[in-house]
DNA sequence: AGAAACTTTCAATTTATTTTGAAAGTACAA
DNA sequence: TTGTACTTTCAAAATAAATTGAAAGTTTCT
């Protein structure tokens, strides 16, 4: 395999992996060039690379900006703008964890909060509030996963589960 | 809100949270309706509450007993299938965990691992090694994250990351 | 064997998501 | 202030995913 070959299966990997979890495969596989490239890229390099228009590119760097995964970079007596990934792969996995808990996770417990105040009153509320209790403390270790993610130095985190293999 | 109100809102919510997590929504609409049903429905129970059509219901009923998550149930003297949800939710969840490990982590480290093996031999190369390694222990921690939702007692996973709150 | 009562399949359709590309916008230099 | 070199926006087009519904399949009963 040359490396051309390997950074195009990897590419291609980590877009479908994105894609299986609800992420924008375009999104993915900018941000995976950015993340192999040396150097800051432009914005007709990746275009090039993925063979991509110019209002893809535009719009998912700035989607990855948002997120917190790549920033601009301007070089002195270049008028167009350059960017880079953030290089700390801990990082980007503390800056996901981060935005997919606030955009998605927080606000299904708040809803689950919610209903867990109607009352029990018939066979079909109880089954109801099971469920939702249930599914609050799954929620719940997952919401805490996330924040473990988070909040976690690199090395406490991944020692917190050798365990788990012998 | 009424009952029903409160009931239409999980289903939908779950949905949501489903479709962003790369899972079909109708899937994870039949899910609630059936979790939180106090018996087995039959496929027109389902088609009816959720107002989707036969072959919907159908393929998505076989989706989720191919997740292990919904049981078909033969009652004596009908002819028709009923179906019932598993309702252990911290067994959903650790099905849920292994089908998607399975699924989608086990496939991407065996990529990481092939990738591993090319040599580091140009700038770009060496950047590319640095990535695949940190995505490694990333991709590592969410393995063994799922593994210890699929190998673990409902008592210690609630437990483990209580200490994350204070 | 045939009919009744169901379930499954899948080509066609619909809906949702992603992508394009050109127009509009912005910033700088002359 | 005009031109140049870019970036952003967004309506339209392309693509992907989900859904439908009717035909084909299965099982059970007579």
């Amino acid at each position: 395999m040359t490396f051309g070959e390997a950074r195009d299966k990897f590419i291609h990997t980590w877009g479908t992996l994105a894609t299986q979890w609800g992420i924008n495969r375009s999104m993915a596989q900018l941000h995976a060039v950015l993340l192999i490239s040396p150097e800051a890229l432009s914005t007709e390099d990746v275009m090039e690379q993925l063979q991509i228009s110019r209002g893809n590119a535009s719009m998912n760097l700035r989607d990855l900006m948002d997120w917190g995964l790549v920033y601009k970079q301007l070089k002195p007596g270049e008028r167009r703008e350059f960017f880079i990934a953030e290089k700390d792969i801990w990082k980007v996995a503390r800056q996901v964890a981060k935005e997919r808990r606030r955009r998605e996770i927080t606000p299904v417990v708040e809803v689950l909060n919610e209903l867990k105040a109607m009352p029990a009153d018939t066979p079909e509320a109880q089954e109801f509030q099971r469920v939702i209790g249930g599914l609050s403390s799954v929620v719940g270790f997952a919401d805490n996963t996330l924040n473990a993610v988070i909040k976690a130095e690199e090395n406490w985190l991944i020692g917190q589960f050798l365990n788990v293999f012998r």
